[in-house]
DNA sequence: TTGTAGGCGTTATCAC
DNA sequence: GTGATAACGCCTACAA
């Protein structure tokens, strides 16, 4: 059996609840017996044991993560490294753990989630991505637990503390980027539907068009899975159009590196006939042939920042709702080139 | 405050004990009582508290991961992705949660795990990695506590349950592979060479050039950091040799990545003058330009049986120790070519 | 089959 | 300043 505090204050002769004020550093208790205290728990090799400290406090320490459905490759998504990097990093320094949820399905991680909270095994919860319809939302905020979200809540962002990038601007701006280079046949290959960012950097995208008096076709807009195939089917698709797009935004640079493996089996050349901006620049961006354009979302920072304010709102319940812009900038490389004369590729002259 | 067993109790007319057990599902209380006190359950919205229940029981259900220094970018290579994904599926199947470290430095984790250790708070542990000489595992060792290695322990391997590939024998075969495409002047490039892996995987290229009676060449291996920056650094190197190689091995496709960006910087093509075998065959490997022949390791096998031997050990001290290797195969891409004539690139000829 | 009571290792609220 | 003592919510002999 292990060394309890009451071990530790018999060998030190004070009373237990004067070693539990002790490991507190409580403040009225006098140096002398702190110093006498200490030397017992040295010498007998005492560690607390915290599930009965949480027990008696009420309180872990512990901070939930709710992954992503990782239906399957998503979840490899670098994205999700990044940000564990800097939930990490935050919590560290808060001495506070991270438990992941562990199922697959929405509903498997639904229910795990529920078992965290009403079994009072963490303090909070981060949402490390933000879905349409989000039933855990709901359950949380219903429940008045502490929890915020990375990404944009689909509903009552009033009301829930959360860590985002402007994903509208971001995508705005890289729009007006390829206009600016004369492209006006740009095409947008975003993820899932259900996830709020992605619909951001739609409507991003799609404003910026807009300013510049260039048609929305709906035939421009695909959606696809954040990986590989989803890529390779996006671009399939787009390259079949009596007039295909000169230059892509697409929403995830994995998604992106689908793209390019799919423009390369077509012999189709990134940036001279193809420009490219990407979003996320997780390392794989300079990493591709050529360097993608893409926009840096500050990653870890979008985890630090959650751990922080959750961690904020864990120590003072009254810490007031919060929406933190984590900023972005777009970091150019070689994906995108200036298209010259009139906004037709060497593409649609082929048909 | 939140329901308790005894509110259930009261609400059901029977003693606090019998909730329990029933929570518990225990043979000897009857299918009436059962069902009445689920009822009272349910209408309550009871959830037990798995504080408290880790305190009485003295076991957590929660797994502790021991996460690679993270010094920086290491933790984003997709293999700890999958493993994640393989120990996720066992530890939903088992039920148990998993909590990682934070910490980036070894001492900062040890002092982690120490906590999660003496603090109660986990049941076993998993290290993702195996380091040459490792403190954490004569501690853990010593404290006979519950816990597996993905990978080979450097020393006590007969002690220590362990998940791992042949990596001897897998590098072996694809040296050989290598040689049988008739390269001579094969180099070696490695991870840090702190990790076991990276030994093992040398010595299996060393064999296989020995039994081949093909000299060593200290220059033909180089180590560095599984990234980017590594690799380039590392096929500077060789490629300033005066005779380079004509064929590498390379333990990780993130290593690959950079190797292959710095050969494409050079103009030398992958394949037609310089073949790669390459080592995880994590989603990457199929993306790349070419696509890269790499020994498939089965990562997720990795951690859903690192998870699962360790669960049984939890559930049985007695449990013995095992090795578990899981088996490798050889993914055969575009990265590698037949050497016509006699061992000589046409990288020598420039000279 | 079920109830009673003590214990798990802390923290926290009283007193002194 | 420090020491009893009662929670915290559950499990588990031991009784009945």
């Amino acid at each position: 059996m292990a060394i309890t505090i009451k071990d530790v204050a018999k060998h030190a002769n004070v009373a237990p609840s004067t070693v539990s004020r002790v490991i507190a550093d409580h403040p009225r208790i006098s140096e002398k017996t702190k110093k006498r205290v200490r030397k017992a728990m040295k010498e007998l090799g005492y560690h607390p044991n915290l599930i009965a400290r949480s027990l008696a406090s009420k309180s872990t320490s512990v901070i939930g993560l709710v992954m992503p459905e990782s239906a399957d490759v998503i979840f490899q998504n670098p994205f999700f490294s990044s940000v564990l990097q800097g939930l990490s990093a935050r919590a560290y320094e808060k001495s506070f753990a991270l438990q992941m949820t562990t199922g697959k399905t929405k509903d498997e991680i639904f229910q795990e989630v529920v078992q965290m909270v009403q079994g009072r095994r963490v303090d909070g919860l981060i949402l490390l991505n933000s879905h349409v319809e989000d039933r855990l939302m709901s359950y949380l905020m219903n429940c008045d637990f502490p929890f915020v979200v990375i990404g944009k809540p689909y509903k009552h962002e009033e009301q829930i503390t959360h860590i985002d990038n402007d994903n509208f601007r971001a995508a705005k701006e890289v729009t007006e980027y390829l206009l600016g280079l004369n492209h006006e046949r740009i095409a947008f290959i975003g993820g899932h539907r259900d996830l709020v960012v992605t619909v951001d950097r739609l409507l991003g995208y799609e404003k910026a068009l807009r300013e510049a008096s260039i048609e929305l076709r709906d035939s421009y807009i695909v959606h696809a899975e954040f990986l590989k195939e989803g890529g390779e089917e996006a671009i399939d698709e787009l390259l079949k159009l009596a007039e295909p797009p000169t230059a892509l935004v697409v929403t995830d640079d994995l998604m992106t590196l689908g793209v390019l493996h799919m423009l390369d089996k077509m012999e189709i050349s990134v940036a001279e006939q193809m420009s490219i901006v990407s979003f996320n620049n997780v390392f794989l961006a300079q990493m591709t042939q050529p360097p993608l354009t893409s926009v840096d979302i500050n990653i870890f920072s979008l985890g630090y920042e959650a751990a922080k304010n959750l961690i904020l709102k864990i120590e003072d319940p009254k810490e007031p709702v919060k929406r933190i812009i984590i900023p972005h900038q777009l970091v150019i490389r070689s994906s995108c080139e200036r298209l010259e004369g009139k906004a037709h590729s060497s593409l649609s002259t082929k048909k």
